[in-house]
RNA sequence: GCGGGCGUGGCGAAAUCGGUAGACGCAAGGGACUUAAAAUCCCUCGGAGGCAACUCCUUGCGGGUUCAAGUCCCGCCGCCCGCACCA
């Protein structure tokens, strides 16, 4: 190696692709499956083969790194591997602009990206990658629902979808816009269809109980979930017709609004708006008018609470005197509770705006203290802590409508043989039948003698054909007559595969749990799997806090049921990081402009950014995230190529805590680049004062040697706490500080006398010190850690050295300074012994110039001590 | 509407046990080196006052508890996120 003078600057792209190839040739990161050392799993959520990685994928990989790296040298066995979440309609869409096959395009896309993650030097394990759209990887998970359907977990039924009918295809909720399809354009269509689910209300009530005990994820996550489950605790009451006697059941949570029903309202899906339908022409007209409207979530906001009479009556459960009509409501949904609803217009909104519309009573269940006034246009309600005065049936029974007064009202209703309480949950089962071509195909036939049968194990996988054409709207696979055409499994009479594949979460739900044996010829090797299961630190962003997650804890739950796993919960420490913010330039009238194609002119109000190619002044515009639309993205690969990886992680982890948002600046990655040159410079100037510095600690340290070493094992100390932590923005500001340490002392030291004790003390820290620093360095810069570590003159691989010792004796200081406060106001500081005692302490401070020019000759009434910490003297 | 989070210098942020508010970085200003620039190094850097020693103010706003509050409690204001015809 050549030697390196202060001068002389670090190329950064030409170390990186050096060290990158020693980590390949060596097979460092590669995991065995057992070792005697405890296992660490640390995962990133995987990519999806776009084209390019963003910043967004730069943060999340260089955050994991920092940890699996770590534990590494902390002696875990770490396993961190990487793949493809691969199939979905990009490359569907790909392939119709682009008439090229989508598996073509995913492909490349996995082949460019591979090579870009590879230039980050990140510690993956690349023997195990798979794509999720590999066959050998969805023939497992074909394997994995027959076991499901076997179990009962996975079924098929009829449900209401999205229904684009110029693409032909069932669109998710968030692609339907203003009610049209966001491809076509087409008003979208409720249909009903046939579909597959997977069971996952089956686990609701675990599903929710076992968030308790996932203490290593954010709390913001675990309430998400909680509400997305939706468990809530009311009562079914059947309202019993006055014409034929039979019950239209209700599902409430406030039965002790009971007395302020004043009329039914069901869902025009409910069965008795069906078959009143059939004698009314007003009453169908009405339901055929909700089938078509907007479902979108804005419209539905803003949608008008309308209603039609059906004409029919009911018995008021409590009140015998008392009949409420029957209404059909268009916002009573069929799929919540029972699909009726009794209203309650005084003490609900909605009902009190539909009861004023429709001309229905307003009745009272209660009063609230001081509040006698009849309701007008507010609902009167409660805060479930509020105490209520009920008027009739429960005056003294409940007391407020908190959780244990409604468990009263339906413990009352139980007693008097009038309704049966029910736990419910808004989750519903989930619908993985997608009608798409690149996906996973469901492994079920349909025999016109047998019914659906399923596929025979030994026949999977059910491979997609390669010979298909997206030159017309709708499934390819519907239109590929000799794929379709298969024997039945059951019979071996002519049947019909099925068209139908998975939603692409399906994939995503089980790709960690297959990362411990990713070759097998099951799902997975149980002996692998129950090794490195759980996921240690999973890490990711926070859009995947419900959909994703959940979907994988009910997996896993799915694959114990199956005899697969032997755990329940996948992921035991969880972390969600922020997104990579930029500048805009531009707005909707100029369009947006993209960082290269503009300069920025002037400072703070004044700043301006003026585009290169026209010399236009354009708006510069909020901080968002980074996205194409607003063309406020940076490239990584650019960044990469420029200053280099460990430039672009080491900003990724600068400054903002890593679950918050950070901004991405040119210069914040130039103060990267800075000190990853002044580290370059720091080793260059300090190698020859370490000389041939003895490797053996020497007997004593001179107090500048001391000073150093107890800095050093200080700042090792709050690194690898930080790290552990995560809070690598504070591991970050740790390594500044203890680098101006070490540039500090070398610039404030002077070579003794050559072969001096002193000298050879000071050359020994000097060289720990250093040492030490690259360790630090390691997680965040592995490239010119690996580059000083060589310098150091070690042979071997930094990757594999274990993380140095902190000697505890070196923490603790003799001399302390505490501060000394008058009435709680700083006025002096007190450089004192650490074990001094109280009486000590404070008759110090009380000699302090600064403490006796604030009492200014007043008495002292108290002297609070606090050892090491503070001295509070009130006068 | 329901649930949750956050408000600290010009900026990103530290201070997570109630104990010196502003570590560390960025930006800015001044200086050294240089023919010059870049790079590098040194100094200043929350606000106000003062020649200085130093004093006063300061963690969104208003109260409170405490010897001591960015931190705890009560009440406001603002911003952000999630869920939502959920009965």
């Amino acid at each position: 190696m050549s030697t390196a003078t202060s001068n002389e600057r670090y190329n950064a792209p030409d170390r990186e692709r050096h060290w990158q190839s020693v980590w390949a040739d060596a097979r460092t990161f590669e995991a065995d499956n057992g070792t005697d050392k405890p296992k660490y799993y640390v995962l990133e959520m995987f990519p999806y083969p776009s084209g390019r990685i963003h910043m967004g994928h730069v943060r999340n990989y260089a955050m994991g790194d920092v940890v699996a790296r770590y534990r590494r040298a902390r002696g875990f066995n770490v396993l961190h591997p990487m793949g493809w979440d691969a199939f979905g309609m990009p490359a569907e869409n790909a392939a119709m602009e682009r008439k090229t096959h989508p598996g073509t395009w995913t492909y490349e896309n996995i082949a460019v990206m591979r090579d870009q993650l590879k230039s980050m030097g990140l510690s993956l394990d690349w023997s195990r990658e798979f794509a999720t759209c590999d066959p050998e990887y969805y023939a497992q998970q074909q394997r994995l629902f027959l076991d499901m359907l076997d179990a009962g977990l996975a079924y098929r039924r009829n449900a209401m979808v999205n229904w684009d009918p110029v693409d032909q295809t069932v669109l998710a909720n968030e692609q339907v816009i203003d009610g049209k399809g966001w491809r076509s354009g087409a008003d979208v269509e409720k249909r009903e269809l046939t579909q597959w689910f997977f069971k996952i209300t089956e686990f609701a009530d675990e599903l929710l109980e076992a968030l308790d005990d996932l203490d290593r994820w954010p709390e913001k996550v675990r309430l998400m979930q909680a509400n997305w489950i939706g468990k809530s605790r009311g009562i079914d009451i059947p309202f019993h017709r006055t014409d034929d006697g039979d019950p239209i059941h209700c599902y409430t949570t406030r039965p002790d609004t009971i007395r302020g029903a004043s009329f039914i309202a069901i869902s025009p899906e409910h069965p008795v708006a069906q078959s009143l339908a059939a004698d009314h022409a007003d009453i169908a007209d009405f339901i055929a008018e909700c089938r078509a409207m907007d479902t979108t979530e804005a419209a539905l906001e803003k949608a008008e609470k309308r209603g039609i009479a059906t004409g029919l009556t009911v018995g008021h459960p409590v009140d015998p005197d008392r009949t409420l009509p029957v209404w059909i409501g268009n916002f009573v949904l069929m799929d919540y509770g029972t699909g009726a609803v009794f209203g309650c217009p005084a003490h609900d909104q909605r009902d009190l705006d539909f009861a004023r519309k429709y001309a229905l009573p307003v009745a009272n269940a209660f009063r609230m203290p001081g509040n006698n006034a009849e309701v007008a246009d507010e609902a009167l309600a409660p805060a479930k802590s509020e105490t209520v005065v009920y008027i009739d049936h429960f005056a003294g029974i409940t007391t407020a409508t908190s959780q244990e007064g409604i468990d009263a009202t339906i413990d009352w209703f139980e007693a008097n043989g009038l309704g049966v309480g029910e736990t419910r949950y808004r989750l519903r089962d989930w619908g993985v039948s997608r009608q798409r071509y690149w996906g996973c195909p469901i492994p079920v036939v349909h025999c016109p003698k047998c019914g659906v049968v399923p596929e025979k194990r030994e026949n999977l996988p059910i491979k997609l054909p390669d010979d298909v054409t997206f030159d017309k709207p709708g499934n390819p696979l519907d239109r590929h007559e000799t794929w379709k055409a298969v024997d039945c499994p059951e019979c071996g009479g002519p049947a019909t595969r099925e068209t139908d594949t998975f939603d692409t979460f399906v994939d995503s739900s089980w790709y960690f749990a297959r990362f411990c044996s990713p070759k097998a010829e099951a799902p997975v090797e149980p002996d692998a799997a129950n090794y490195w299961l759980p996921v240690d630190q999973y890490i990711g962003g926070i859009e995947h806090a419900i959909l994703h997650l959940l979907y994988s804890r009910f997996f896993t739950r799915a694959m114990k049921r199956t005899g697969h796993l032997d755990l329940v919960e996948p992921f035991a420490g969880l972390f969600t990081q922020g997104m990579v913010n930029h500048e805009t330039y531009g707005s909707k009238e100029t369009g947006w402009y993209a960082p290269s194609d503009v300069r920025l002119e002037g400072e703070g109000a004044a700043r301006t950014a003026i585009v290169i190619e026209t010399g236009a002044s354009v708006p510069i515009g909020g901080v968002e995230k980074m996205s194409k639309s607003k063309r406020n993205t940076i490239d990584p690969t650019d960044i990469m190529a420029h200053y280099g990886a460990d430039v672009a992680r080491w900003f990724m982890l600068s400054d903002s805590p890593p679950e918050r948002d950070v901004q991405w600046t040119e210069a914040g990655v130039e103060g990267a680049w800075r000190f990853q040159q002044r580290i370059w410079r720091l080793m260059a100037d300090a190698m020859p004062r370490v000389g041939d510095a003895p490797t053996d600690k020497p007997d004593s340290l001179s107090d500048a040697a001391l000073a150093l070493q107890k800095s050093a094992h200080k700042a090792i100390s709050s690194v690898s706490e930080a790290i552990e932590t995560l809070r690598f923005n504070r591991a970050v500001a740790h390594i500044y500080e203890f680098t101006n340490v070490v540039a500090d002392t070398l610039k404030g030291s002077k070579q003794g006398a050559s072969g001096s004790t002193e000298d050879a003390s000071f050359a020994w820290a000097l060289r720990d010190a250093l040492e030490r620093l690259t360790h630090m360095l390691g997680p965040m810069m592995p490239h010119i850690a690996e580059e000083c570590w060589a310098r150091l003159g070690y042979n071997t691989l930094l990757a594999e050295a274990a993380w140095p010792d902190v000697d505890p004796a070196l923490l603790v200081d003799d001399l302390m300074t505490i501060a000394v406060q008058v009435n709680g106001k700083r006025r002096d500081e007190l450089e004192i012994s650490r074990d001094a005692d109280k009486a000590a302490v404070e008759a110090a401070a009380l000699k302090l110039d600064g403490i006796v020019r604030a009492l200014d000759g007043r008495d002292v009434k108290k002297v609070i001590v606090v050892p090491q910490r503070i001295v509070n003297v009130v006068a």
